[in-house]
DNA sequence: TATGAATGAGGATTCATTCAT
DNA sequence: CATGAATGAATCCTCATTCAT
């Protein structure tokens, strides 16, 4: 009589996991209600409270497993060890691919951190900077190579991840340009930003 | 009945259009109650209704006199007339200097789009692809012209918009780096990224 | 324009004051909802919190203002200064009259105290306290001029409140015995009870 | 199908009933939960239904079966036959030994009987006036028989009711006092009350 | 028996807004 | 202009109870 693995039980949790994210990414954590979600779902408000003990809680779980899950895609996708071109064009290429399609995490990821409470925002906040110092880590190591052309990491760190993550505010699919041509456009940007111009000094791959 | 510069009544106004404008990006615009503007101001809730219709108003005319002043300050720059290198340079300098000094209003132009209602929506819209299309022209200009080496202007238009604006998300006063350190670092990187590398191609000036 | 006196205004919060008396001693703190005393105001729920900040508040407001009321009513009493046996015929008959026409108030002061927040239960105790030295003065005083017989004043003390606080659980206007009987029944077990027994040595008064 | 003692099953029946006892006394029926008396047993909310039909007869459960036992106690006491003084004495001694041990039934068979559903409220007063008339027998017959100096049997017999029952308000084990020495106090309290002082009248005892 | 998930109602409280003063 | 009191709807969350497993 064990419960089937994806049957009752977990469907709901995940279900009200999912309504959240799509409605808190429309239209803000504070603006959406509890019962917008159960409605989405399918239950009662009341019935949410057996999978999570209250919003913030709703909230937190899709932040810091968002970030948890970007931080393993990003460790599994074979960044390093490579030189700092190489590095480089990995992980923008990474960010690109992860981000684009995961628009609604990525949304309030950046959006609801403010609805965090403390604890939650100080983990949330820990998960980011790791991520983020695996191109700030790129960048240090290209500069002190002399092959970046970058007076500032940390400041190159950030104008990057800026940029890269920007795609999500505009990218839809079925428009003009496919992922991988959008992937190029960014790969050339950011290589040129830090001084990179002969795409002979990077890799070739397109997947 | 418009209002005479300076008349007493338009205290009251100036400062829960302000107060509104902080609490709005400290806590977004549905986290925030009208109790909590009046609060901040020293007044009841009612006297908000005596300056604005309803909150909703008062959102829009944040967002929209934003917009106006950021646009009425671009046109008189002085970006245009010059060589694509020169007015992208000009560009830059302008957008960092104008944003790092706004943040409030900047961040909530971002944030608080989804809240407005469709009409007051539409014209910050319309507004913002009035901005955008400046960077986006001289970028088109610049690539006819053969100057810049970017595949794609509009795309080039929103990662360069998208990395200028993220400055905000880091940037205070008293940091290690000064604003104009910073306007250099994000010159550099912009006009390197479009392929633009000798700086004795671009224009010299710093203020 | 100002507010005649005993308008508008303090009407509300009379009224809810009397509706939650009367609801709290009917039925108890916990059952009662904000509602339930709004409805018998003849207002919205919203409307009670432009008068007290919460629930407790109004409670705290009720027992912490009974408590007040009946040290005041007891200092102007002049149960002071006479003989212990006056003294104590003067308390019996004062804690009789007042506590028999504030059924409900003397009702929720002993059955809702485990419903207040620390800080408001510590109040009232200490008020609570302040009243029954008052008693325990007298027999300590008595005692010890050795005209009372009580082994122990404290305990004494207690007894007698216990016993006299209780003719609120049963008496009703209008029944078998007027209030001046009880007072007399009460007045003479009680002097009785510490060992006075020849009315001839207590004070005749029966208003 | 009468429960066998000590059967298994019984154990979260007995459980349930003592935790709800310690509950409710605690903080009163209509501010414990099922869910928190289930916690105290260690059980879901839900089992709690395998063994009583809903939160009421649960109450019911407690206050009929405290006054039950109270009254069989009563009755195994070896009160009567005896002279009313006799009687009388051995009423307070039983009265206050057996109240001073169950604080908690003692404190809700009088605080919640307003939660009681008529029915059930009906049969904890009909069992309840058995037991006070015990005592009020007794006052009547030593009234009859000139050995008491009441002037009103019923009133006295709620006056030293009440008297009797309030040390549950204040009585702590390990105070100042030991039960016994509480339990002398009180017999002379009342024995004077009613006009018996000499000592020598009553009965010996002290167990 | 016990669980865990669900319901439908209701809890205290807050909200944007109105309006007489 | 500003106040303070009011409304009616909505907020998050908890409740007693049910029921398939």
């Amino acid at each position: 009589m064990a419960r089937t693995a994806g049957s009752v039980g977990t469907k709901t949790f995940d279900e009200v996991r999912k309504a959240a994210l799509q409605l808190f990414a429309r239209h803000g954590y504070a603006a959406v209600s509890m019962r917008q979600i159960a409605a989405q779902v399918g239950v009662q408000a009341g019935a949410i409270y057996n999978h999570f003990p209250n919003k913030q809680a709703l909230l937190a779980d899709l932040l810091i497993g968002h970030m948890r899950n970007l931080i393993k895609a990003c460790d599994e996708a074979g960044i390093q060890p490579a030189s700092p071109q190489v590095e480089l064009e990995r992980f923008v290429r990474f960010h690109i691919r992860y981000h684009i399609d995961r628009a609604d995490e990525v949304f309030i990821a950046y959006m609801e951190l403010r609805n965090l409470e403390p604890d939650n925002f100080r983990e949330v906040q820990t998960l980011r900077q790791r991520y983020e110092r695996v191109l700030r880590d790129i960048l240090r190591d290209g500069a002190k190579a002399g092959v970046f052309e970058t007076s500032d990491a940390p400041v190159a760190g950030m104008a990057i991840i800026a940029m890269l993550t920007g795609v999500n505010t505009w990218f839809r699919y079925g428009g003009r340009l496919s992922v991988t041509q959008i992937e190029e456009i960014y790969v050339k940007m950011v290589m040129q930003s830090v001084g990179i111009f002969d795409p002979a000094l990077r890799e070739e791959e397109n997947a």
